[in-house]
Formats: C-alpha cells, structure tokens, sequence
DNA sequence: ATATCTTTCTGCACTCTGTGCAAAATCCAG
DNA sequence: CTGGATTTTGCACAGAGTGCAGAAAGATAT
C-alpha cells in the first residue's frame, strides 16, 4: 500500500462512494419529479445501474437514500468544535464550526433545494430531515460538553448553548428560503448568532 | 340530541376513540416488552382484538400507533400563545406556554417515560418524535410571527425567539433526563430561559 | 319493532419494502 | 497470475401498507 500522493482511498473504497451518490441523486431527482411515493427502490436501483438488492447494501430505506442521513457529518462537525483553538469561548468555537459548516451547504445549492422541496411535500421525508438534524444537534451539545468539561447533568450552560447556536442557524435559513434564497446565508446566520446573543 | 350531561359523542364515535386507544397502549407495551422490530402490526391487531386491516384504519403506520403523533397539539399551542395577554412580550407569552405545556407533561410521567425509552431505543421512532417535535417548533414559531404581526421573510427576530424557547426547553429536558428525572422540570426550564436571556 | 341509511370492520388480493443467505463478479496484494 | 477479501447479485421470504367490495353494526324514522 503507497501512501503519500497515491491512489488514496484506492478503487474499491472509490466506486463505494460513487455508487452512493449516484444512488442519493437519482433518488432525489425521481422524487422530485415525480413524488416520493411514486417511485420506488427498483426504479432507482434501475437508473443507477445496480441491482435492487444493492440499493439497500447502501441505505436502510428508501428514505434515507433520499435524505442521505450521513452518520459521519456528525461526528466530523463533533470533531471540528473540538479541534478549535483552546482559547475560543465555547460559543465563538460553535459559531466558527456553524457558520463554515453553513458556507459547504451554500455550495451545493442545487442539491440542497431538492431535499427542501421534498421535505416540504413529504411529511415521511420531513421527519428523516428532524431525525438528522436533531442527531446533528446532540452531536453539537456533546461537543460543547466535551470542551468546557463539565457534567451535563449539573451544568446547564454548554448545551443550552449549543442548541440555541442550533436555533440561530434554524431561523437564518428559514429567513433565508422565505425571502427567496437570495443575499448570502452566511450573512444572515451571523445576524442571528448576535442577536442570539452568542460571542 | 339532549345535550348537556348526555350521551355527548354517540356510542360510535366513543368505540372509535376506544379503539384508537387501545391500540395505542398495546403497541406501546409491546413494543416496550420486546422491542419495536420485533412486533408485527398482526399481533398488535390480535392483543387489541381487531382486524389488521382495521389497524391501518386508524394509523398510517406502525410507528404512528407508537408516537401517537398528535396534529391537534401543535395547533393548540399556537392558539395558546395568541390568548396570552396583548401586553406581554413575545418571550414572555412563550415562556407561559411552554411552562405550562411542559407542567401537563409531567403530570402524565409514566407514558411519558414509555415513550422516550423507546425513542431511545428505536432511531425510526427517534426521527418521528424529532419530526413532530418540529412541528411543535414551527406553530411556535408561527404564533411568535402572529404576535409580532411582522414579515418572517424580513423581521428575524420573533422566529428566533421561539426557536431559543424550543431550545431552552430542550437542554432543561436533557438535563432533567441526565438527573434522573428528579426535582421539578419546571424549575430547570426557568433557569433555562433565565440563561437564555429570554424575557 | 322494523325498515332503512350510514359508517365502520373485515377479508382478499396485491405491490412494495426490507432481510438472510449463498453464489458469482470484482478488486487487491504478493 | 493466483489466492484472499469485498462487493454485487439473485432468490426466497416475511412484513408493511392500500384498494375494493361485501358483511356487520350503529343511527334514524316511522
């Protein structure tokens, strides 16, 4: 095995990512277009090129291949308050980890208006997106903990931060599709954070 | 049809909420016995002594006969924080709602506590109750918007306000549940929104 | 009490989701 | 190229969920 410059994440580990997203993107797209409950798994196996027993190699249900409840998010936005410099204030380390974490999903924008649209029209969809977002949550409020070392049991302040950090990035974006996805989200997520109170 | 101390809804319409009922509690104890995955919708049909077709009569889905996902609470939420009185501030309205919401629920402990182990338990279930949480969350944050008579699209700051509400909520919860159930949950919730900032 | 109307319950047939298992195909290392 | 590991696939199957039409039961009027 070369490391270095090399292959990376070889072949194998490459095409596993592929096939995942071909799959998530044709899902979404068949969704979109024509609903969720219309399509189902053996069409989207289909168009992706894989065999229906493969699609759920990759996802549990049809679902959270629409959703692509990434377990690894997660955890990597966990590890990236943790690896914020020592002397940020927990608030400040939440806001710096939000705010780039917001900046990725503006870049693909396109892909996050179908999962919008769909999450609007499907209350099954709407309930994976809350499942998702509240584990992103706890994900935050264990961070939180885990830099100001203290006992959630005792100390309240740490995760009644980290949510309404949670809370401020929930009202940036709903201001931000309400007012029709224009201006920059960033923008107005650091707006809420202040008005939030978060420094 | 004598009103008063009548017959009130009509034999029907109290064998239907019966029913629903039943069904209910026996699929919560089932599944609390031995786990969600391990119970068909045919038993909780045989033990609740109806049809499984008839299941399906009253619940969309399996998970829904477990969460009981209630539409009804979010709309009276919504027309709780608009009878508050006109001179109270969005917080303050807000604050009285969400604390008497959350004195109802511990009233109730026991099925209360059925629930959120088995929410625990069951990510399937988790994202159902994030789902309806959020439902709960959005009439909040309507109401706010109500009150305030302003342009969500424009004005930030009534959508934020009830979603830190919702997050004060959830961390007195949390710390609640991480405390072992002990001492009043409506006393950490106003240390919450004390710390929250919200008045 | 009887006849009639309305609503609910039920059985049946069917599609789709999701899982276990073993064989075939594919990738990787030496 | 060869042997070992992983992934894909087909097959069989149990359970979820739906449409439909007839049976059963509550409601209503005479």
């Amino acid at each position: 095995m070369t490391t270095g410059a090399g292959p990376g994440p070889g072949l194998r580990d490459r095409k596993k990512e592929e096939t995942r997203l071909r799959l998530h993107t044709t899902a979404l797209r068949l969704a979109v277009e024509r609903g969720v409950g219309a399509v189902t798994v053996e069409e989207i196996a289909a168009v992706a090129e894989v065999s229906p027993r493969t699609f759920f190699n990759y996802f549990a249900t049809k679902e959270d291949a629409l959703v692509n409840t990434d377990a690894g998010r997660a955890a990597a936005t966990h590890a990236a308050v943790l690896a914020r410099p020592a002397e940020e204030s927990p608030a400040e380390a939440l806001r710096a980890v939000l705010t780039e974490h917001v900046r990725a999903l503006e870049a693909d924008r396109d892909l996050w208006r179908m999962r919008s649209e769909l999450a609007a029209r499907s209350p099954e969809l709407a309930a994976r997106a809350a499942g998702a977002g509240e584990r992103f949550e706890s994900a935050l409020v264990d961070a939180a903990y885990a830099r100001a070392g203290t006992d959630p049991a005792r100390d309240l302040l740490p995760g009644l931060t980290a949510r309404v950090a949670m809370a401020a990035v929930r009202a940036a974006y709903q201001q931000h599709r309400l007012a029709g996805q224009e201006g920059s989200l960033a923008d107005r997520l650091a707006t809420a954070f202040d008005a939030a109170g978060l420094r």
